[in-house]
DNA sequence: ATGCGTGCAAAGTCTTTGCAGCTTC
DNA sequence: GAAGCTGCAAAGACTTTGCACGCAT
């Protein structure tokens, strides 16, 4: 998937793991279709998802979960996320204008989304440079929000 | 340190430690210096900086190393680098028109950094829109390199 | 029928922390 | 002198892996 495809359907799914001798399961259509219906602006890590869908009633377990994510990840449905904390969120990779970036505080771990239309130009001029084929591209900046200047440390 | 100031100096970290009444340390002072004179476009996880701290006959301990990188993270001296590996890697923050990104392949996990100036002004003009003082921004671009395409896997 | 995927539990990797003694201010 | 800092070892958090069984192709 490039920056500018829609968004994967079960179908599509499906189609791109047998493509390379992969299978679909029902686990795996829970997992994407459950990042598909998150609202905009929430990501989870591993166990936040575990947790969801055990509230639902959903056994997937945890294993499933953390080889899911890195697989989708990997084929670019997923977007993984490296916010301050120390572990990893994700969220679906959506194309332009749905694609942000994130403007992170350091002291608070705040988190707030941005868009801006030049990274998608500037990310794929570069690409296309190096030959690359882009799943996902981020700009994040490290700062420190105004609740977080007012503390001293 | 916002991003267009100078390069950290001994006397400089000694002085904003001590302003927060923290002090000055020799390994503080070692672990400085060596992040100032890696060649540009290097990057060390604690491990690899304490490998070379032994190797060097600098016996600083593992845990003053993930305590130091991630003082001096906090502290802008040091950009904390989320590449594809499972560990975070350091190197010194510099300003323009040193300051860098990276285009990361996900299968090779080779990476490359670019330079791009409009970023700069991009991370300025989000952070000042929501009053957030800089500490680092990163443009990262996740993709698959020419050779990592060849393979299916 | 083949062999990929899952669940479980165990192991692994990276990172953090409690504490006693040392060092800096 | 007071308080931060280091080193050590132990613990902690997160993630991966081996294996037997089940399920998609």
């Amino acid at each position: 998937m490039t920056a500018s495809e829609p968004v994967y359907s079960p179908e599509a799914l499906k189609a791109e793991l047998n493509a390379k001798g992969w299978r679909m399961t029902p686990q795996r259509e829970i997992i994407l279709s459950t990042f598909k219906t998150l609202p905009e602006g929430q990501h989870l890590s591993a166990e936040d998802l575990y947790g969801r869908l055990q509230e639902q009633g959903e056994n997937i377990s945890i294993s499933t979960i953390y080889r899911t994510v890195k697989m989708m990840a990997r084929m670019g449905i997923l977007r993984e996320l490296e916010l301050t904390e120390d572990h990893k969120h994700y969220e679906i990779n959506q194309p332009r204008p749905h694609h942000h970036h994130h403007l992170i505080c350091m002291k608070t771990n705040q988190v707030i989304e941005f868009k801006n239309d030049q990274i998608l130009t500037i990310s794929q001029k570069v690409a296309d440079k190096y030959g690359f084929k882009v799943l996902d591209y981020q700009l994040s900046i490290i700062g420190v929000s105004p609740e977080g200047q007012r503390s001293i440390f």
